[in-house]
DNA sequence: AGCACGCCGACT
DNA sequence: GTCGGCGTGCTC
């Protein structure tokens, strides 16, 4: 077994294969599967995945592996089959697959150097390049003007020669310790040797006779008052040594948890847990969807069912989407289980996430609480999986590999034999329809926890304020609401929905919307900087001063961005204090969750935000909140976009009246007629779900269909049709008859980068050998790919049409 | 991906 | 003869 088969870090279809290396003797014994090696890969080394050991190879001249990386290997053999299953489902490179499953930072990076390999005089101008150092980074050769034919012939001769290095971008956190060298009674001679004057140095010495094990330097110069000069001279004279320390980073170290204990379960809740521990105890797989009204205590159903899982001494995954990954959910977690928790989101440094990772790889934690990455957390005895909000879009990952952290946790529950739970007080249609035929297990609580009706929710038609003659964003019924509430001190909560809307910048006179010159999509204005910017290609531009079409100076910037709300807010409401959330204000680390804090505190009146603000948030002197425009994503070419609405909807009334005082929910719509929105108002979700099924089933959507996108993309536009052409074309050979075949059609933004972009969907109840046909497509076109720059990406149920 | 190799055409 | 610019095939 000396050879080792690796799955290399050159991410192409070509290179999508084993690769076989000898494993020198040195690392015979300690490498296993699983581990990152460096390889060399033609001139190049590279990193690499060990994915098996054996003893024979096809292959005739083996090169041997440089470098193991790891003495613990970073996937286990489960994730490593996961990562192939992974690929698979999702038409991914396997090493795409393996890389999402770890945390950033243990990405290798490459960089080439030159290096000078003789005294003697070099060319001048590579003299001058090197300028008296031994090697240089290859990209200083690149800037400077020299030619690679004048490299090529010094490479030639030997002078220098090129190296590649494999770089990780591995950061451990190190603190400075300090250590008596000497024994005991040594120190203690040494102490009666210094000089009077020696005050401090004497102080030091006598600490170390009391504690004779190493102590963090900080934390000696704080007992003991001192200064690291003093620490330096003991060190001079040989009686103490500092050295470094790796440390953990602990993102909530400095936070304390108020320990909770277990609550007591009203009669749905034990109804919903019972068979949950039942499959915990019996080591048996099976899918459980949670269907509960906000306040009717899931997260208690968690905690409980995770606690059964650590008394068996095996372990836990709790998903919960990104944005509502807030401290009030981790408190939950930290409260319960204490150090056992591992916490997992994008608002960690990519250090701090490393670390969080290697408590579960260390078997540090027991619990891991993070966004959809968690789900790859390399725990070895899995006791149960637990999706929060399961409907969450956000589960699916946008790029490559898309995978739905749904599916992965399905997959994993099933080899670990463990349960996952999937919860939500809105769930995602395709599960609902999978727990009524009885492919989950359904469990309804319908009641809230502390008895509280939901709040109720208005309608307000906007067409008719604006027939009235009001022309602001507040309907009269909310203006007054909102005088109420801040008479009688209690706070609110406003949500923008802002997808499907953006600021753009439109001529009042001709109607010109400024657009990217690269890209088919309106370009955003971004106030503090006074810039017209477009979010795909990051492309900018100073907002124009006239209308570039009819020279006209009407031109403003539109759209309802939450700024101009909170500029209208305190026109209308002077004495309102407003914290604004939305991602100009909550992209620096920490500030999502200080602006929450200061609204908790009652610092503020009005807490005015996007759809970050309709999640998680339990705030108990919130009783009305305002919905400004129900609809702005109702009309998006989106098939979901009725479910969404009502999934909004029905979360954002939840943040109204938890807790004693009654809450309000005030919703402003151009269209009360639509169903999303009138019955979220009535968080009647039965007859969503039945309302919204026979939609899905008459436009043959999910779930009556699977859906699979392609999409192709090239600088010319005949050539990104035709080539989707070609594709349904081919497609159409090998689908049956129930399947359906859309396009080519362009995409809903047309163009991105100057490449146009043209799409197929498929729309297919069964269609077992589909990954067959598209990867058949991908061989294809393969050639094409590479010479003629064209790109054609696989999406199987995708989330975005785009 | 990224590198070498090879062929071609432009330029001194 | 000297260079750089692509297109092509290969990486254990």
């Amino acid at each position: 077994m000396n050879i080792a088969r690796v799955i290399v870090d050159v991410p192409a279809s070509s290179t999508n294969q084993t690769f076989d290396y000898v494993i020198p003797e040195k690392f015979q014994e300690m490498l296993t599967v699983g581990m990152r090696v460096i390889v060399p890969f033609g001139p190049r080394k590279i990193m690499g995945f060990v994915v098996e050991r054996v003893s024979e190879s096809s292959f005739n001249k083996l090169k041997g592996i440089i470098d193991v990386l790891d003495f613990t290997p970073v996937l286990t053999e489960e994730l490593l089959e996961l990562g192939k299953w992974v690929a698979n489902e999702t038409l991914s490179l396997s090493i795409t697959a393996l890389q999402a499953m770890l945390p950033q930072v243990l990405k290798s990076t490459y960089e080439k150097e030159l290096v000078r390999m003789t005294e003697e005089q070099l060319p001048e101008v590579f003299e001058h390049l090197f300028a008296g150092r031994g090697f240089i980074p290859f990209k200083e050769f690149e800037a400077s003007s020299i030619s690679y034919y004048q490299l090529q012939k010094l490479i030639e001769a030997g002078d220098i020669s090129i190296d590649y290095l494999v770089k990780s971008r591995i950061t451990k956190k190190h603190v400075s310790m300090v250590k008596p060298t000497k024994d005991m009674h040594l120190l203690e001679e040494a102490l009666l040797d210094l000089s009077k004057n020696a005050k401090k140095q004497k102080l030091l010495l006598q600490f170390f006779i009391e504690h004779e094990n190493p102590i963090e330097q900080q934390e000696l110069l704080k007992k003991v008052g001192t200064t690291t000069s003093t620490v330096k001279a003991l060190v001079d004279r040989g009686l103490l040594a500092t050295f470094q320390q790796e440390v953990m980073r602990d993102p909530y170290e400095n936070r304390e948890f108020e320990r909770t204990t277990p609550l007591v379960l009203t009669k749905q809740q034990r109804e919903a847990i019972i068979p949950i521990n039942e499959a915990i105890e019996a080591d048996k797989h099976d899918v459980f969807l949670i269907h509960g009204v906000t306040g009717s205590g899931k997260t208690e159903i968690y905690l409980q069912a995770i606690q059964e899982v650590l008394n068996k001494g095996q372990e836990a995954i709790v998903l919960v989407p990104e944005i509502s990954l807030t401290p009030q959910m981790v408190n939950r977690f930290k409260g319960r289980f204490g150090s056992e928790v591992a916490v997992m989101h994008s608002a960690l440094s990519a250090g701090e996430k490393y670390d969080e990772w290697r408590k579960v790889q260390r078997k540090e934690v027991k619990v891991v609480v993070g966004a959809r990455s968690a789900v790859f957390a390399p725990f070895e005895n899995l006791g149960i999986i637990i999706i929060d909000e399961e409907h969450e879009t956000t589960y699916k990952q946008e790029d490559q590999p898309r995978y739905h952290a749904r599916d992965v946790a399905i997959h994993r529950g099933q080899t670990n034999s463990c349960p996952v739970i999937l919860g939500s007080a809105t769930p995602a249609l395709e599960s609902y329809a999978r727990a009524t035929k009885g492919v989950y297990r359904l469990a309804t609580l319908s009641e809230r926890t502390n008895q509280m009706d939901m709040p109720k929710v208005d309608i307000i038609d906007m067409r008719k304020e604006l027939h009235a003659g009001n022309r602001t964003m507040f309907s009269r019924d909310l203006m007054e609401k909102m005088e109420q509430c801040l008479e009688k001190g209690e706070q609110i909560v406003l949500m923008l929905n802002r997808r499907g809307y953006s600021t753009f910048i439109m001529c009042r006179d001709c109607g010109h919307v400024k657009e990217c010159p690269h890209c088919d999509i309106a370009l955003t204005y971004h106030k503090n900087s006074n810039q017209m910017k477009c979010h795909y290609c990051s492309y900018e531009e100073p907002v124009p001063v006239v209308c570039p079409e009819c020279e006209s100076d009407l031109i403003r910037y539109f759209g309802t961005g939450t700024q101009r709300v909170e500029e209208a807010l305190t026109k209308l409401l002077p004495e309102a204090e407003v914290i604004r959330m939305d991602v100009d204000t909550t992209r620096r680390k920490g500030s999502h969750e200080k602006l929450l804090k200061q609204f908790a505190e009652k610092k503020a009146d009005i807490l005015l935000g996007t759809q970050m603000i309709a999640k998680g948030l339990d705030f108990e002197n919130v009783t009305l909140v305002g919905v400004l425009t129900a609809d702005s994503m109702l009309h998006l070419p989106d098939f979901r976009s009725s479910e969404k609405t009502f999934q909004l909807l029905t979360q954002v009334s939840g943040r109204a009246g938890r807790h004693e005082l009654p809450g309000t929910v005030i919703v402003q719509t151009y269209t009360p007629e639509h169903y999303s929105i009138e019955l979220a108002s009535e968080y009647d979700f039965q007859s969503f779900y039945k309302r919204e099924m026979s939609m899905r089933k008459a436009f043959q959507y999910p779930p009556y269909y699977f859906l699979a996108l392609v999409t192709v993309s090239h600088e010319n536009q005949v050539k990104a049709v035709q080539t989707t052409q070609q594709i349904v074309q081919v497609l159409s050979q090998h689908v049956g008859n129930t399947t359906v075949l859309l396009g080519p059609t362009p995409s809903p933004i047309p163009r991105i980068k100057d490449r146009y972009r043209y799409q197929c969907m498929i729309k297919y109840r069964n269609e077992p050998d589909l990954r067959t046909y598209l990867n058949k497509i991908k061989t294809i076109f393969a050639d094409d790919v590479r010479k003629n720059d064209l790109l054609i990406t696989v999406d199987m149920q995708p989330y975005h049409m785009m």
